[in-house]
Formats: structure tokens, C-alpha cells, sequence
DNA sequence: TGGCTATTTGAGACTAAGTCTCAGTTGCAG
DNA sequence: CTGCAACTGAGACTTAGTCTCAAATAGCCA
């Protein structure tokens, strides 16, 4: 069974579950989510369902986000902007983000050592960790590479480009 | 000389060496981050300032707390909230965050086997590390203590709720 | 299958945080 | 003291997200 079904599967019975009603609209989100996005904004996908001519309100977009988070689905984090994004969890433990401010690439990245020497310090300072949210700012491989020349629009840029036209 | 003063110093110092001026609500602005608040919001600014009847817009507060973080005397991180916060840096060198999620107090430390970890990390992935962000969210021992209790209000939330009031 | 009703949706008003504009004010170099 | 570049305040604007309410619909039950 592809991913995507997999994980409209688990959707719809946690919304069974919780006694709520299983839409087109939520359905469509979900496998939208699951099939392309990995790091995504509500903006985003909003734009990315109306390109699709598949019509959904930005409320619908928020509450279900909302939905998705608390079903365990999907996280939402800071990647350094100024809104949140989402990313799907599909199993996959805990991981932290190595963000590039140049192309905006996000590397994951899961450290053990580092979780533990975390725990660690909660314990000396008597504090109880429930969640954690770290973010490594700085410079990807390729983009260093590139140097300093001014900087020519790589894929992420391109995208984002195309969005904005297209959003016009 | 104060601490006060020392940063005032220091900012305008940044000024001149900028060629931008001197003025009262700059100074005002410092002064008052300076003298109480270590954490603290735009908002809660603009509010501290109009409790004192210093008027300053807040277009002026911003652009002020963006001069501040380009001179090095402030930093402005996020808390786990849907706003930015700020921080003074005073000298200090960096740190993180323990978040208490019941009362919103916050807890610095700084631990550098955890900064030469991330070190390692980013070595490993090829990525070149300007600034981290690292908050860690859960329960502080006094928050911890008092247990399931309906929340009784303590300091950081009696603070809130008493500006909250006045800003009616 | 068809009706009923609680849940959900879309449209758009609203809010919060922050930015921008522009006319009037002020710091400060000369 | 004067002139002007830099600054400020007021408020319009933007962006991200929330809320409201009337209309639509999922899915239970007969």
C-alpha cells in the first residue's frame, strides 16, 4: 500500500474515532500532504490545492492542519520565518532541522547523543521536558560551493518564484 | 558606572559610528529594556512605555528593537509563542531556553558539549553553522510541585494579567 | 433509499503582530 | 543659529491566522 494511502487511512480512523466526520475536503488535504510536501506553509498548500482547481477555504486549510497535529500526523515548527510550517511525520521519530538562509533547504537530522546530553541538563535545573524545537541556522554544502557569486536562483528559489507568479 | 548607563553608552556609541542620531526615545527605549525587563515583547514595551506617559508610537519601538538587535545589545529569539520575543545579551554569551509551558517562565543555560555536538553534526552534514536556536518545552519544579492544582497564579502570571487590565 | 441532524464548510469579517508612508519634528554639523 | 538629513507619530496597510454564521453534507437510522 503507497504511503499516501496509508496515511488517509490512519487519518480517517483517527477522525472516526474522535467521533468527527470523514470530508472530501479533509481527505483531499491529506493525500495532497502525503503525496508531495515534506517541509509545506497553510500558504502553500492552499495555493498548491487552488492550482489544482480543487476548492478549500483557508479555514478549512487551518482546521484541518490543526486536526492533522493533533492526530499525531503531521508537526508543526519554526523554521526560522516569521509563520509556522508543518511537516509530516509518518512514523518517523523526532528530528531537528538544519536550515540553509540562503536557499532555504532544510536538512533533518536526529542525534541521540545530543537528546540525551539535553535530558541531562532538564535534570540539573529540576525542569520536566515535554517537547523540544532546535534549529541550526547557516550555509548549506551546494550553497557554499556557489560562493559568493550573486547568488543564481537554485531549485528552492525557482519554486518559490514560480509560486509567486503564479499567485498573482 | 550602572549597567544602565553602560548600555546606553554602548548603543549610542553604535549610533554615531552608524551616523545615525541620538534621540530621546532611543535612549528612552534602552533605558527602560535595560532597568527591568530581561525577556519581554514589543508589546509589552509599548504598554511599559505608556504606562510611564513616555510617548513613543510603536512604529518607533520596532524600529528601535531592530537597531538594537543590529547592534548586538539585544537578540530577538522565539519562546514557543506565535510573536517574537526579545532578550538583552549585556555581554553573555550565547545560550538556550527551558520553557515552562503552565507558568511561561523561562530558563537560561548554556552547556558547550551540547554547542560542540551540534558542532559535529553539522561537520557530518557539510553545513556551515552561524546561530542555533534551541527551546526545550515542559514543566518547571515549581510548576512541577504544585501539581495537577488548577494553576494558581503565580508571579509571571499575575504580571500578565495586571498589564492586561491596565491596557483596557 | 431517503430523511434528519450534528458536523463541516466557505465567505468574509475580524484580530494580532508587524511594516510602511508621509507630513511634521528634531538632532546636530557647520 | 540655521539647514537639512534623520527621525517620529499617526494611521493605513500587510500577513498569518482565527472566528462567525448561514448553507451544505456525512453518515446514522428508519
Amino acid at each position: 500500500m503507497p504511503i499516501v494511502q496509508r496515511e488517509i487511512h490512519r487519518f480517517q480512523n483517527f477522525l472516526v474515532a474522535q467521533g468527527l466526520k470523514i470530508t472530501n475536503e479533509r481527505t483531499a488535504l491529506v493525500r495532497e500532504i502525503f503525496s508531495t510536501h515534506y517541509h509545506f506553509d497553510a500558504d502553500e498548500l492552499l495555493f498548491k490545492m487552488k492550482e489544482k482547481s480543487v476548492k478549500i477555504s483557508r479555514a478549512t486549510i487551518y482546521r484541518t492542519l490543526e486536526l492533522l497535529v493533533r492526530s499525531g500526523l503531521v508537526r508543526r515548527v519554526h523554521l526560522g520565518e516569521d509563520h509556522y510550517h508543518y511537516e509530516y511525520v509518518s512514523g518517523n521519530s523526532h528530528h531537528d532541522h538544519l536550515i540553509c538562509t540562503t536557499c532555504g533547504s532544510v536538512i533533518e537530522f536526529h542525534d541521540p547523543s545530543l537528546e540525551a546530553r539535553q535530558l541531562e541538563i532538564c535534570e540539573r535545573k529540576k525542569f520536566t521536558p515535554t517537547f523540544h524545537n532546535l534549529q541550526i541556522l547557516g550555509i548549506c554544502d551546494a550553497c557554499r560551493r556557489k560562493g559568493e557569486q550573486p547568488a543564481s536562483p537554485d531549485r528552492v528559489q525557482m519554486i518559490t518564484e514560480d509560486a509567486m507568479q503564479l499567485r498573482k
